[in-house]
DNA sequence: TAGATTGTTAATCGATTAACAATC
DNA sequence: TAGATTGTTAATCGATTAACAATC
């Protein structure tokens, strides 16, 4: 019987996977728990704590491989399943994600990208031909993307969104300012505000004469 | 002696003032710890202990106001502080942030925006003149701004982002995908990759007969 | 073999939940 | 007053840390 994974570690592992790349830029092929934990900023325990959740991937006396290790966690996390993604929404936002994202990272690729402004549609992003939402419905019906990413505007997104997975869209990035909610599909929920608000309260405390502890953070944590 | 407030409840405080934003929006003036446990998924000794933090802001036998509430977590968060910010980077990202995001909401004012390109400089987004990068030092210096948002490139954001902390910028808000870090200031990372990553193991989860459980979800909680 | 570092168990710590008395 | 709902304490639960035996 395997145990459940609790939510915490979960929520870890990108941030592994994160430094991990990281550290395979620099062409690091070995790491420890300790060296990792220190760069990291948490204990040595809580990585091999963590990645004791799914089988020893180290080697006693040695540490773990960065490139395997790395591998470990992708393929934990989905990250290496070939998911195809759409693209709702060809404004500055998806436009950015588009030229920016390195979607391959994550095994995931851009299946198609939509936008409902004619003066958008049939123009190139990044070497993809936007196409009209008249479209989208059968391309989902053909092409089988099981993502989307939508950068709508707040009164759009939950109807296009429950038409999308009326069409068998399973995930959905939103990165609208509403608080997207679907039954039976899931929803990740990108809120910029949170981090800046989080920002607001850090320079609150330093102001107020606060400890000024480690002043060190990570978003999307 | 205030005890110190744990992170935990910290970071959930966007989340409830996303809510009671939701809730003023549509025109609710009182709520009940139950009923807005129910809205947001968690339990109602979690809401009642999360603001106990703080003191009594309710009312036994009625509830919380819905607008002293929400007016009492942005004063928690420094949402109120009149913090002025920079965004440094006009690109497709820096341009829809400037567009779409209501600083005003976190009592946040966009005091310059600047780039690197001569294209870009002089032109006006959202009824602001882009700044070029010369200016930056004099413009803080004078502004005093003390929040920058950076959407710049990964190789330029570390040495960007050191300068303006001699400019006096004491808040980052990172969206590069590298894990900027500063000694002495407040960095808040946004990765995309992460809310990506974590849509793809909820769809791993899914396709592997998972228990397929709530199938909710929201980031940067 | 000696040294290093994991895997794993046990101990600690903190966060969440339950319960109920206070009070509007 | 009776009903509702908070503020707050105590109990539970889970997550983190410490420690060390296993082993490369």
């Amino acid at each position: 019987m395997k145990k459940r994974i609790s939510d915490s570690v979960i929520r870890r592992l990108p941030r592994y996977f994160r430094y991990l790349t990281e550290l395979t830029r620099c062409g690091e092929t070995r790491i420890s728990s300790a060296m990792l934990s220190e760069k990291m900023n948490v204990t040595a325990s809580q990585v091999r704590q963590d990645f004791n959740c799914f089988g020893g991937f180290g080697q006693q006396g040695y540490g773990y491989s960065v490139p395997a290790l790395k591998q470990e966690i992708a393929s934990i996390l989905g990250a290496d399943m070939g998911n195809r993604a759409i693209i709702v929404g060809m404004g500055h936002l998806g436009t950015a994600l588009m030229k920016n994202m390195n979607f391959a990272k994550y095994g995931v690729s851009v299946a198609g990208v939509f936008d409902i402004s004619p003066q958008v549609v049939g123009t190139t992003v990044n070497g993809m031909q936007v196409r009209s939402m008249d479209e989208i419905e059968a391309f989902c019906s053909q092409e089988k993307p099981n993502l989307a990413i939508l950068t709508l505007s707040r009164d759009s997104t939950q109807t296009v969104a429950a038409q999308l997975q009326q069409y068998g869209i399973r995930g959905f990035l939103n990165f609208a300012s509403v608080e997207l909610s679907l039954d039976g599909a899931y929803v990740e929920n990108v809120h910029f505000g949170d981090g800046l608000m989080m920002l607001c309260y850090a320079l609150k405390q330093e102001q107020q004469g606060g400890d000024g502890s480690d002043a060190k953070n990570s978003g999307t944590k």
